[in-house]
RNA sequence: GCGAGGGUAGCUAAGCUUGGCUAAAAGUGCAGGACUUAAGAUUCUGUCCCUUAGGGGUUCGUGGGUUCAAAUCCCUCCCCUCGCACCA
């Protein structure tokens, strides 16, 4: 059995967690290390997906800990949000998916028995978010990360929460809050906003908000309301439909008396003010009647169709048989003297409505319904309107869209509809519609200082991989209004209006800033009971007027140590996350610090991961496809899928979970692990082999201190790892002591790999070095100084040459039992130099015949100097037993079968 | 549609910023050899095509261009992935 099992790692997990190596203290000698990845979402147990940041987050944080610095790696706790809301309705409800994925959950941390018990209390939200939170901590702890847990703290807690309300209150005075009318998706049986979470199949199907332009159809007595997302075909208007199986009423809108489906009238009542119920209609009164169109004020009629669905928009269609060809359908079935009216105009005329009813079935609604679809694109991207068109002639579709909607809000003849982008509903059955908030909290992203100040942040920030740069550029230019609030949901109460609550996003931008000085926030809480917005501006900005007399002697001394903690550490040195972060919290996060924090305390770098798949596909909470954190390292070791996550892929790439490469990576670390369980050390001089393994290793740590100051961590692990051992097999083979060979290394070896694979690293210091951490260990930064130059060019020269004689053995098929082999002599060398510089003039007479042969050779032929000579002598037994022929060496000036030895490039014979 | 990234040998995947050291790292798969009673593990060699002397030919989505020289720089086209908002 090998060494590395779940109880060796949980024994350094331990040793780690006792000793407090990972809670680093102020340091003003020490230049200090803040990382950050974001704080766990926790509604349920982490899967190999999330694992991904987390690690190379470790990986990091351990590395710059080797190199020097005082690394803090602290985490917390999002427990904000909707969704934890949403888990604990369903189970409450009883909601079979929701019951069996949190057993599931608490199935990987606990025995059988205690599930239905944990279960049970989770219909409570803060159940779940305490249960997990956690939860995680043993997710985190069994991977090994270096964790200063001691700073923890969640969104909920209410130190943390006063500190977003003074951000709040900070950003209010900076202008960056407004309220404003809003469309949000809405169920009007439980009058409340509704998420993703809440809707059936919302996460599957999303549901977004759709904005229709209903214009007015007016008459003597009242007026029609038919609404489109086309009010650029208004001119091509023929007539109206109404449902035949809806219902319709008369509704008080803006003080018109105005005909809607009773669907309509619920919905406008949530997105307008004033909107008020007359009386049920009987159709007729509608149909018997005849309407002006806007602008033009033309007479149409009305018509019953089927396919008018009342619960669609206003449940009034208007009928565009020109360029629809449902209506040109229903036109046609119905017989009704009506001719389509063409008023834009597209190139390929086989695109035209016209044209494409001759071709097809129109009694199959649904292939209806798919050919305009594909119409109204084709229109809208390459259609022109028609002249002879009050307002619009002329004009592209797309311009003339917003041109004709202006203009009809404008006159007051149309107004703004929003409709969901589906028929949705809730988890329990109830209708979702759209409706407008008219007081809806916003964080104003659009000013002009703060996007300038954001700018130039990002600009002197590094990004890896850097092309995510001008992405975030983009993002801060089209970022403008964002909902900061909602009415439901955990988090934090809205300062200046307590009904809301901030929204999950929205209340964790700067929040890093807590984990400098958690502990001492947390104590002026329980002192004072409040955190003052005074005391929170002295300790987190540099604008130090603080009114000393207003608080007690003990608080200013808490709060001085919170500012000193902030001082020291604050500035995130590096923020890792993963890509789908970008364009909302990274961008709110490098926002709302440069709106709050200046100089030392804004982020300095930010590295953005892929994501993990597990077997080619997409990982996610309701397929249930990914194993567990816990799960995984169980089954591997933590150790296995950090080094599978640092070798896996490059930062900016998915990186596939699966059995096949897992198991491969694992043969490898096994070898790995055998050859440090054999280790003994022994004395002695090194031999050649020795010698090329000792400065070959050097060469890989010097590639990998170069790639991890790039945080090429992929690259950087190949070199340290792979390649090492790859070496240490040839250094074998040729005659290497592995134990003497390592022996020189090991040190070296097990500090560099310390961040990838902790445990592993750990026990075999202890084992093989000494008592103290390998994780608190400093790397051997200048690894130049113990490589030899000649010695790696030596290797190089022969590997070359045995790569020469081979392949002459496998093109002539000669099996030598004697290979010779001339070098070149000091007058050859003498003439390369020469012929070298372009002086072929100077070369004597004699020797002139060889200058053609230099020329074709030329790129094989090397003068760094090395004695080829000594160098296959020194190595002769080996190349003997790897040809399996004896070696004879000469030095020659002079052809050898009319063959040049020159530099670099000797002259091999073969015999049989 | 807009924005971003990408197409490399059987597969995964590096190289491209700073053109030549690149027939192209590493891993995996496959073939043959060693070890073994055998299997596995380990290890060595090979793995685009041709070749009786270390050579030659054709390759890095497609088609052009720049250059003494292109996987790497510029342009055309084709295809794939991701984001486009209030959701953690």
């Amino acid at each position: 059995m090998l060494s590395m099992d779940q109880y060796t790692e949980k024994k350094w997990q331990e040793a780690w967690s006792k000793s407090k190596i990972f809670q680093p203290a102020l340091d003003k000698n020490k230049k200090k290390f803040l990382i950050t990845v974001p704080w766990p979402y926790t509604n349920g147990s982490l899967h190999v997906g999330h694992g991904r940041t987390y690690t190379l987050g470790d990986v990091i944080a351990r590395y710059k800990r080797i190199t020097g610095y005082n690394v803090l790696f602290p985490m917390g706790f999002h427990q904000s949000g909707t969704p934890i809301l949403a888990l604990a309705s369903r189970l409450r409800n009883g909601d079979v998916k929701a019951i069996s994925q949190l057993t599931r959950d608490i199935a990987t941390y606990e025995p059988e028995q205690n599930i239905q018990k944990i279960l049970k209390t989770m219909v409570e939200p803060k159940n779940i978010a305490d249960y997990f939170s956690d939860a995680t901590v043993k997710d985190f702890s069994s991977m090994g990360y270096s964790i200063d847990w001691s700073r923890r703290f969640t969104s909920a807690d209410d130190f943390y929460q006063d500190f977003v309300r003074w951000q709040f209150l900070k950003l209010q005075r900076l202008g960056m809050i407004r309220q404003e009318r809003y469309p949000i998706l809405f169920s009007p049986a439980e009058n409340n906003a509704v998420g993703e979470d809440d809707i059936s199949d919302g996460d599957i199907d999303k549901v977004s908000i759709e904005e229709f332009t209903a214009v007015k159809f007016r008459s003597e007595d009242f007026s029609l309301l038919a609404a489109s997302i086309r009010p650029e075909t208004i001119f091509g208007i023929t007539n109206l439909w109404i449902s035949s199986a809806g219902n319709y009423v008369l509704i008080d809108l803006d003080g018109d008396p105005v005909a809607v489906s009773t669907e309509a009238y619920t919905k406008l009542s949530y997105q307008r003010d004033g909107v008020k119920f007359i009386r049920e209609m009987e159709k007729r009164e509608i149909l018997d009647r005849e309407f002006y169109t806007p602008i033009e004020r033309l007479k149409i009629k009305v018509h019953e169709a089927d396919f008018v669905n009342p619960s669609n928009g206003s449940g009034i269609v208007y009928s565009v048989p020109g360029h629809s060809i449902i209506d040109y359908a229903e036109v046609i079935r119905q017989g009704l003297d009506i001719q389509p009216r063409v008023i834009i105009s597209i190139e390929n005329p086989a695109d035209t409505v016209l044209q494409r009813a001759h071709s097809i079935d129109l009694s199959n609604y649904g292939k209806l319904r798919d050919v305009n679809v594909e119409l109204y694109r084709t229109e809208y991207y390459g259609g022109i309107m028609v002249e002879g068109l009050p307002v619009i002639s002329g004009e592209p579709v797309a311009i003339a869209r917003e041109k004709i909607r202006e203009t009809l809000i404008e006159g007051g003849d149309a107004l703004i509809f929003y409709e969901t982008s589906r028929q949705a509903e809730t988890r329990t059955g109830d209708r979702v519609i759209v409706a407008v908030l008219k007081d809806q909290w916003f964080l104003d992203y659009s000013l002009e200082w703060l996007k300038t100040k954001a700018h130039e942040l990002v600009d002197r920030m590094q990004f890896v991989p850097d092309h995510y740069k001008s992405s975030m550029q983009e993002t801060i230019d089209w970022l403008k209004q964002r909902p900061c609030a909602r009415l439901r949901g955990l988090g934090t109460h809205l300062p200046m209006d307590e009904r809301w609550i901030i929204e999950s996003l929205s209340d964790s931008t700067i929040y890093p800033a807590v984990y400098t000085n958690s502990n001492y926030l947390r104590k002026i809480k329980d002192v004072a009971g409040e955190i003052d917005p005074g005391i929170l501006e002295y300790i987190f900005t540099d604008a130090s007027a603080l009114e000393k007399n207003r608080y007690s002697e003990e608080i200013l001394k808490l709060a001085n140590e919170a500012r000193k903690e902030m001082e020291y550490w604050y500035g995130v040195d590096v923020r890792l996350t993963s890509y789908p972060h970008l364009t909302n919290h990274l961008a709110f996060y490098i926002l709302n610090h440069v709106a709050i924090f200046s100089g030392s305390y804004l982020p300095s770098a930010l590295i953005i991961s892929g994501i993990i798949t597990a077997d080619g596909r997409k990982i996610s909470k309701s397929k249930g496809n990914g194993e567990s954190l816990m799960t995984v390292s169980r089954k591997y070791s933590a150790d296995i899928y950090r080094l599978y996550v640092a070798v896996g892929a490059d930062f900016s790439s998915t990186l596939d979970w699966n059995e096949a490469d897992v198991n491969a990576l694992k043969k490898r670390y096994d070898s790995f692990i055998q050859i440090l369980d054999n280790y003994r050390p022994i004395n002695g001089d090194l031999n050649g082999a020795e010698k090329w393994f000792v400065s070959s290793f050097y060469m890989h740590l010097k590639s990998y201190i170069e790639n991890m100051e790039k945080y090429n961590i992929r690259s950087a692990f190949v070199s340290i790892f792979y390649e090492v051992l790859n070496d240490l097999r040839r250094c074998e083979t040729r005659g290497g002591r592995t134990d003497l060979a390592i022996g020189k290394v090991m040190k070296d070896w097990l500090i560099a790999l310390s961040p990838a694979i902790p445990h592993t690293a750990e026990e075999y210091w202890h084992r093989h070095i000494g008592d103290s951490f390998v994780s608190i260990q400093q790397l051997n930064l200048q690894p130049e100084l113990s490589i030899d130059t000649v010695v790696i060019e030596e290797d190089n020269y022969v590997q070359k040459l045995i790569s020469d004689i081979r392949s002459i053995m496998a093109v002539t098929k000669i099996t030598p039992k004697t290979v010779e082999i001339y070098t070149s002599g000091k007058e050859t060398a003498e003439l390369a130099r020469t012929l070298t510089g372009g002086d072929y003039g100077k070369v004597d007479k004699a020797r002139r015949f060889m200058i053609q042969d230099f020329t074709r050779n030329r790129k094989s032929i090397s003068l760094n100097g090395l004695e080829e000579y000594a160098a296959i002598e020194a190595n002769k037994s080996f190349i003997e037993s790897i040809l399996g022929a004896k070696i004879e060496v000469r030095r020659v000036d002079d052809p050898v079968n009319g063959k040049i030895a020159w530099p670099g490039r000797p002259v091999i014979v073969l015999n049989k």
